[in-house]
DNA sequence: ATTAGGG
DNA sequence: CCCTAAT
């Protein structure tokens, strides 16, 4: 019946295959597409054996080639049809994309991936692939667009909804992903998005041992307590003898503690009996408090799985809004604890970087370096980005599952490309040399990370009239704060006006947060993105959502939470902020920001309250003695003049609720006392 | 979640 | 900016 499905097509074939060809395990359904793109995304930064790729990822001639990557869903339901579709600006960079899925019924949504012109036309690699998700969430599982719509709000989401690994797929629990890529790696690994999936493709060890822990999604029943893992799809996976790369794929409990529990046979072990819900579970939370089940630092997460999705039934709108929270801040993240991982090789700690037999390098490596010296990655998850959704009260929980699935599937459809994060910066230069940039088997790695990113060219919904179901968050997460991202690689969508938060700022300066802080190494922020004040949404998934942080950490004892990133004010957020306190008093931070920096995002309250601070103390010392962008001195005196002015204001307050309760029996007469004595106080201050 | 302050 | 304490 509603069988989802998703066809992978890559535009060459792929000659050498052995063993049961990977194209042959996503047809046959073994494999999801969250397991494909992972293996993709994996593979991609990990093997890199072939990847001399030089410079011209793709020709002109090859873009001619390029075939309008669609993402293309339509859905009649009642009276709601919604279209997805994402453009087909690609960048040469971009090199594969899910462009379609195709639905075995009519109102599926389809999505195929394809492969972008290939850098080398030498190469070839095909796959033609169903990946048939029907059975993930329901039996009937159909990926028709629910009526639901996944929102962008941000705000009020009562529900916290944990959700498994895979939309479809393995049970609860997070899914890693680990690779310990035991082949040579090419020195230039770090031009990732260069890379096309041809090249993945091409090294994507078809036979690599995959192991998932979770309820094989064709074959699970979501009340089958104790057996719901592994079965089928693990047996499949299971059944291909590992050998080139150790690869796999655990998914693991999603709680606090949550062990990953690696599996490198096919036999996987019974997640302690969790009330599922086909594949995910979820979990309320009443309180409003997120669950801390952040992902372990080191970890790189494939699933929305630590980003619990709140659960709410607190809502009782007509709409349930279902928020995956993903990127949270490290903050939260810090406080994890890092249970020892049973995983397989367990140690958080080790794995840094190995030496790896040396390799020739094709020409590429130039002689610069004399001997190449492999370095080992080893990624153990990657996570899922951060998705709204809004989906009405009586759709069913199959609908549902469809609607994330949707949803997961519109970000997947818009290819997704790595990131490289060294310090907790991007590194973009994709020509340089991992030895150039720093990362080599010698040094810590510590703040080595990779990261999907979100497709940039690609166009989400929220163009779509009627408003599409699909939609993403406005704001950026602080982890775009942390790992800048490239303004170029952010996407930036043009957000739904209904959807814009009240913009009374004050004269709407603040430029809604182009995130991507000015980093150092990005200087070129382009103006197309800082000319156009139209407001900008980063797509969720945008770089951070996909963070992946370094799989290895010195775990030591630093869990070295990174600290934001330092972004001055600029003259107009000071105006902005003078104007605020001015009219609001220096204690309501939190209404100053929603009135004069709503929009930016990564001004907090407090950050609003500190600069006011440090402001207030630039004003007092001499010029000579302030550093940084000069305020203007009209706007320091408005700083001390309206320092002053509610400080003073402050006092009276205090000073009537110490009269206040002498008066306070007196209803009728207190108002009068009170500001009379208070009267006199404001006499006292000034 | 906010506010206030120290660091 | 971060961190804490107190709301």
């Amino acid at each position: 019946m509603d069988s989802m499905a998703i066809r992978c097509l890559l535009l060459h074939e792929q000659p050498d295959q052995p063993g049961v060809p990977f194209k042959k395990r996503v047809e046959d359904k073994r494999i999801s597409a969250f397991d494909l793109l992972a293996t993709v995304a994996g593979k991609l930064l990990l093997d890199k054996e072939s990847t001399p790729v030089s410079s011209n990822t793709s020709s002109a001639e090859d873009k001619s080639k390029v075939e309008k990557n669609t993402v293309k869903e339509e859905r009649r339901d009642g009276n709601q049809s919604s279209k997805l579709e994402t453009c087909d600006q690609y960048s040469n960079d971009r090199e594969f994309i899910i462009s379609q899925l195709v639905s075995q019924t009519n109102d599926l949504r389809s999505c195929s991936f394809r492969k972008s012109p290939s850098l080398k036309n030498d190469t070839h690699f095909g796959l033609t692939s169903v990946v048939t998700t029907s059975d993930c969430s329901e039996r009937s599982g159909v990926l028709k667009l629910m009526n639901g719509k996944i929102k962008n709000e941000m705000g009020s989401l009562p529900c916290k909804v944990e959700t498994g690994p895979f939309l479809c797929g393995a049970s609860g629990g997070r899914i890693k992903l680990e690779f310990e890529n035991k082949g040579p790696i090419h020195e230039e690994l770090d031009r990732t998005d260069k890379l096309s999936f041809r090249e993945v493709a091409d090294t994507c060890p078809l036979e690599d041992p995959v192991v998932v822990d979770g309820k094989p999604p064709l074959l699970v029943s979501s009340d089958s307590s104790g057996k719901t893992h592994s079965y089928g799809f693990n047996n499949h996976l299971g059944s291909f003898p590992g050998k080139r790369d150790d690869l796999k794929i655990v998914s693991r409990d999603d709680d606090e503690k949550s062990s990953g529990c690696t599996y490198l046979g096919p036999i996987k072990k019974p997640f302690r009996p969790t009330p599922l819900i086909g594949d995910r579970r979820i979990r309320k939370t009443m309180t409003s408090k997120y669950l801390k089940v952040a992902p372990r630092l080191n970890d790189v997460t494939l699933s929305n799985s630590d980003e619990n999705l709140k659960s709410a039934y607190c809502d009782r709108s007509a709409y349930k809004r279902i928020r995956s929270e993903r990127n949270y801040p490290f903050k939260k993240r810090k406080f994890l604890h890092y249970s020892s991982v049973s995983n397989s090789d367990g140690g958080i700690s080790s794995e840094g970087i190995s030496d790896s037999p040396e390799q020739s390098i094709n020409g590429n490596a130039s002689g610069v370096y004399p001997k190449m010296r492999g370095v080992k990655f080893r990624i153990k998850s990657f996570r899922v980005p951060e998705l709204f959704i809004e989906i009405p009260e009586s759709a069913t929980i199959g609908s549902l599952k469809r609607t994330v699935m949707e949803a997961v599937t519109a970000i997947l459809g818009g290819g997704l490309r790595i990131g490289v994060l060294l310090q907790g910066k991007k590194v973009r230069d994709d020509n340089k040399t991992l030895l150039q940039t720093g990362i080599s088997r010698d040094n810590q790695m510590d703040a080595l990370g990779f990261s999907l990113e979100p497709n940039p060219s690609q166009t989400f919904p929220s163009h779509c009239p009627g408003g599409s179901p699909l939609k993403f968050p406005c704001d950026t997460p602080l982890p775009l704060a942390r790992y800048p991202a490239t303004p170029g690689l952010v996407t930036r969508v043009t957000h739904d006006p209904s959807h814009e938060p009240h913009m009374h700022n004050l004269g709407n300066f603040v430029e809604s947060d182009h995130d991507s802080a000015p980093s150092p190494t990005d200087m070129s922020l382009d103006k197309s993105t800082t000319d156009s004040k139209a407001l900008v949404a980063v797509p969720a998934m945008s770089v951070e959502a996909l963070d992946v942080v370094p799989a290895h950490r010195k775990s030591k004892r630093s869990e070295v939470v990174q600290r934001r990133i330092r972004r001055p004010f600029s003259v107009a957020e000071v105006e902005a902020l003078v104007q605020a306190v001015e009219k609001l008093g220096t204690g309501r931070w939190r209404d100053v920001k929603l009135r004069a920096f709503d929009n930016a995002k990564h001004r907090t309250y407090v950050d609003l309250k500190d600069k006011w601070k440090t402001l207030v103390h630039t004003a007092r010392i001499s010029p000579q003695q302030r550093r940084g962008e000069p305020v203007p001195q009209e706007l320091l005196d408005r700083v001390l003049t309206a320092h002053a002015y509610w400080s003073q204001q402050q006092a009276k307050q205090q000073l009537k609720q110490q009269q206040q309760p002498e008066s306070c029996l007196l209803l009728y007469n207190s108002t009068v006392r009170a500001s009379s004595r208070s009267d006199g106080g404001e006499k006292n201050f000034g």
